[in-house]
DNA sequence: TCATTTAATTTAACCCTTAAAAAATTACAT
DNA sequence: ATGTAATTTTTTAAGGGTTAAATTAAATGA
């Protein structure tokens, strides 16, 4: 356990092809073992002898023959397809915020096959209340699947490996200690992971981002920022969560923010912010009651019919996510980014004012064109990210436990 | 080739484990077979095959015995010490600034064998003459050393692989291209790399920063970043180089940046900003001609003195220094940083600035205690770190290639 | 019914690693 | 001198993994 041990063992090239396998039945869904053998690039032989294994320890299953053949020649013995087994584990993703947990249970084979919601007041409660609300939300459910790891998209920072949070603006201290709890109290794996990073994870599997290198933006009760590097989860030192909020955009006399400084990013750009200054607030203020959707809803349509309080938060917005954007781009290039959450919604009234600032801030020696796009619900793109994880983490157990 | 075949085949395993053992001769310089074969985590009879192997190829030699026992035990049969083969292939590792090209030959165990440093204007010559006195230069040493690879730390941007220069402010267009006709010539490996990068590959083998997450700030003609991240060092999506220099400072009122754009780090950190501040020159304008050692050297005394344009010059690059620390906090983690270059010198007076600058604008949600210090003449680091880059590929291609 | 075609399995050979046995080399005691 | 113990290095035999090639299995169509 002390030393990583690389691969020069035979063993370990035997699990390095079981992880292959299974990695080629994840991506392509059903197959034959034929196929597989020219997609992972090993011999007939040897995809034979692993899906044997892999089929004894219930991680495959063969298919039902279906009407049509797949095999695109009509003469010689059919294909026989495989798949990943849908009852071999089970992922709960979900995702925390300020006022509700929402719960999904996923298959082996990365289907939802049960889903809850719940609100609750996470800020005062400790971290063994929320773990004992987790669990009876699971255990209220029709399904009798035993969830093997617990993926949680959570507004913040949480360490590398995602064992624990180090910071979460809605929860207390204790709740932030929910993962042991929960961990102790299932038996099972638990993973917290920041809500943009989920985000972003999500959209990797969109083919327009596949294999690429793209930020994700959620614009809501923050400023989260989520990371793809090359086809990689862009994960800082310590922490999951790169900051795009706290970025200081004004100086000190800028408007205040809910981490108290002045001229953050988010004090200009996150929910609270934008109806702070459609209302004609004091900027030096923070609005007692959390901002709703449909408050914001509001503001969008307010300004879309023309110049006014309400445009002019929206245009403030979109200058200081621009400058944020510039500021990124300096430290890694230039790449897409893909705006999500309520304050998305405005992206086509805010779009002019990012570029524009961002090309005032941007100061980069190459041209660059970047292409902004929006995307659905956050909601549910925590939660998908959340499985993605928890489904690769089944697959490594998959490969390399000693089943 | 199109594909990148992980490892999964017995002779990949060899492979690896030829790579492992040249990896802790590298790392360790003169070592038994017994030894290794603990270092290595491998049996004594893989290290007895593979050392077989790595001898025949001249990759290691047996050392002379030296006249104390490297056992800890009296008795029985003396370990035989193995190393390295210096001549088994050769690095030129080198530097091209704005008037001067230096380079070095490494020999295969690390030494310096032969240097040379020439007076160069660069910037308007074009790739073929470059290559040209780059070529001429190793040609006029004394070592009759035939080198396999150069790899040259050039400020500016490289693409990731390090093939070719995106841009530079010391290179025309058609000087970016040196690197290919370089290659052409001497048909050797030419990688191009950023300086400021090499600098922090250099201190990476300091004990203080071995396996860590630190940065480089190399400031002199321009600010240059350079990262490392949990031991490795931090690359963008396409380019090798993170910008910390051209962070949006101040608005588009402040003062010139040798970008052109307005108000960014560089235009108050970089020897020309100090010089320009200091003497008390128009920020709308850039000096003439280059701000030498000497310069910067004068302004640093002249600082100490007391307060006055000198002081007060290095008082605002700190405080630039501090914002762009603080913005880089932000999305990575806060580490440690090393400052190198001429500006350096005067990070005793800067320090305080850096500080207040960086705290006021860093808005984290957790205590940092950032620790700072400065590295000797920046050329070397530039040099040992492109030495290291260029053992590295021999040893891969040692391990790996078909020889 | 049988030749043809394609898929999947089995076989035989090869490569690599390791543990254990053997060989090599030295120090020390008698 | 000579034998014994200690330590390093090499050799050997066994075990596991992969692959190419041969074999078996399963379906089509004349």
């Amino acid at each position: 356990m002390s030393k990583t041990k690389e691969v020069y063992l035979s063993d370990d090239v035997r699990k390095q092809n079981r992880l292959r396998i299974i990695s080629q039945f994840r991506l392509h869904g059903k197959k034959s073992r034929t196929e597989i053998s020219t997609l992972a690039d090993l011999s007939a032989g040897t995809v034979t002898n692993v899906s044997t294994m892999l089929l004894d320890d219930g991680i495959i299953r063969v298919c039902e023959p279906e009407g049509a053949r797949q095999s695109s020649a009509s003469h010689g013995r059919p294909r026989v397809q495989l798949e990943l087994n849908p009852e071999y584990k089970f992922v709960v993703a979900g995702s925390l915020t300020f006022n509700s947990i929402s719960l999904s249970i996923f298959d082996y084979l990365g289907d939802k096959v049960a889903t809850v919601q719940e609100k609750v007041a996470l800020e005062n409660m400790d971290g063994n209340e929320i773990a004992q609300i987790i669990l009876s939300m699971i255990g209220g459910l029709e399904t009798n699947a035993i969830p093997s790891i617990f993926v949680l998209g959570v507004q913040g920072l949480t360490n590398n490996n995602g064992s624990e949070i180090l910071w979460s603006p809605i929860l207390s201290d204790s709740g932030m200690k929910f993962a042991d709890h929960l961990s102790k109290q299932s038996k099972a794996e638990v993973i917290v992971a920041n809500d943009s990073a989920m985000i972003a994870r999500s959209l990797s599997k969109d083919k327009a981002y596949a294999e690429g290198t793209f930020a994700a933006v959620l614009m809501s009760y923050g400023i989260g920022l989520g990371l793809y590097i090359d086809g990689q989860p862009f994960k800082g030192a310590k922490s999951s969560a790169s900051e795009l909020g706290h970025i200081s955009f004004k100086g000190s006399d800028g408007a205040l923010c809910r981490c108290k400084k002045h001229g953050c990013v988010e004090a200009y750009a996150s929910d609270y912010a934008i109806w702070r200054r459609a209302k004609q607030l004091d900027p030096n203020t923070l609005p007692e009651n959390p901002v709703t959707s449909e408050d914001i809803a509001n503001i969008i349509e307010e300004a879309k019919q023309g110049e006014g309080p309400a445009r002019e938060a929206i245009r403030e917005a979109g200058r200081a996510i621009g400058f944020g954007l510039a500021i990124m781009f300096g430290l890694f290039d230039a790449f897409p980014v893909v705006f999500v959450g309520r304050g998305a919604q405005a992206l086509d009234l805010m779009q002019d004012d990012i570029k524009q600032s961002l090309d005032e801030h941007f100061r980069f020696h190459k041209q660059f064109d970047v292409a902004f796009t929006k995307s659905s619900d956050a909601l549910i793109h925590v939660e998908n990210g959340s499985s993605i994880v928890g489904l690769e983490w089944l697959d490594q157990q998959a490969a390399f436990g000693k089943s």
